[in-house]
DNA sequence: TCGCGGCAATTGTGATCACAAAATGCGCGG
DNA sequence: CCGCGCATTTTGTGATCACAATTGCCGCGA
């Protein structure tokens, strides 16, 4: 099984870019779409051999990506895993997103045009879609295309960087909720009023209907990991 | 010159550590102390040999510097060096530390005990010092020593992370500031404020007083960059 | 004196090899 | 049948080599 691939995103035409940094955005892509399952071991060898490429490459991507949280080496200094996540762990995760995420989207109102606000409507038809038809991936997907073309347009790198530092730390964990509690119980978008916000230029409309889509969709999270403590204190999980 | 060194930080005691954390750890440390000058390119092979070590480990180092913002690689693809600040850039590390950072003292304040005080009173007594004296290093230290004293008790991994990852983009820029001004100027400090409100356990207070502190030092560099934007276009930089 | 062309040195990148430590699998003993 | 210890395998880490591209420098020419 692989997870990840590298010329679904080199895309054909783009061939200048350095091995390290594909390699990083399949991974990434990976994390973020929740392809790689908490506690997943992974090894920088089968990495490259999936991949096709030397170790070398791999191992300065997921140098970046334990950087950012994404990766963890276990303490016991060899096992290279996706991080599970804490009740206390994800109320930060929880808290930053809430905070940068509603910035980026004020930041972004004003560079609003009316194809964005197209785009946004496809995406989100995207995400109702993939919601009607349980297809978890499809949502995770789009969910993060709708969120993303707004972030894009504020313009601010940093806040940028952030927010996908933080969807790549959460993604693993958000497909285990999503795909356990099944798409029927997501909570109800509110990227209708978003859209609509974005459309009047209300900033502060914007970020506070940004507020609350991501405080759903976390706090539905919370209730999960928290539902999830006591189970089985061992558990083997294979495939995916 | 060698502005970076392992064994400063080995100590002599830690020497379990993996030698590409040690070049992180001291390549960190030199970035925070602004010992290392914006745009001041850098080489891998430079690096290495005056720490005495292979290329190798210094790479997955700068790596992760590299995604923490705190280094870059030049478009041309070919130049390791420390970032130069944009204005806009600025605004969004003041924006991000005005939140994080205060967040991180509030979540400090309930741990806070006689024994945290009597070490921030050092450490502020270490800023005076060196600011009666126009150490800037010192005081940079010192400054670094008292606000992560604070944050290391907010037991938040998370926020702590990101308030170090922001003090490595802000540090080179701050010591040329500084160092451009003299200490004289510096802004009065919020920190008896802050000792005080700790003491007696005003999360509320100790937090705004974090925020004022933050806002007066990243006011004054970035008033300090909006005079810089016009001057010489081109400059040469050697030596330090 | 200044601009520019070309060469040498240095750079980051990737691959391969070597090594110690941890994880895994297996068989023995209970 | 289950637990434990040992040997094999796999892991991350570090060093070294090779290479193409860029940088920087030197000298030539106007």
């Amino acid at each position: 099984m692989v997870v990840v691939s590298l010329e679904s995103l080199s895309g054909g035409v783009l061939n200048e870019a350095k091995i390290h940094d594909q390699v990083y955005e399949a991974l990434s892509e990976a994390l973020i779409q929740g392809q790689i399952p908490p506690l997943k071991p992974v090894s920088l060898r089968t990495l490259a051999q999936n991949l096709g490429v030397s170790p070398m490459p791999v191992r300065e991507a997921v140098r970046r990506l334990i950087a950012e949280k994404a990766l963890e080496l276990q303490p016991s200094n060899k096992r290279l895993r996706v991080p599970d996540l804490t009740e206390k762990r994800l109320m930060q995760l929880m808290k930053a997103r809430q905070w940068v995420e509603p910035e980026l989207a004020f930041l972004a109102t004003p560079s609003v045009t009316r194809d964005v606000i197209r785009r946004l409507r496809e995406d989100d038809q995207a995400v109702m879609s993939a919601l009607a038809k349980g297809d978890v991936s499809a949502y995770m997907q789009a969910n993060q295309d709708f969120h993303f073309s707004i972030y894009k347009l504020a313009d601010a790198d940093l806040f940028y960087n952030m927010a996908r530092t933080l969807w790549l730390q959460v993604g693993p964990f958000m497909r285990v909720v999503f795909g356990r509690m099944g798409t029927v119980h997501l909570p109800k978008d509110h990227h209708q009023d978003m859209i609509r916000a974005l459309e009047e230029g209300d900033a502060e409309a914007v970020r506070s209907s940004m507020a609350a889509d991501i405080h759903e969709g976390m706090e539905l999270m919370l209730e999960a990991i928290k539902a999830q403590v006591a189970p089985e204190p061992k558990r083997r999980r294979r495939g995916g």
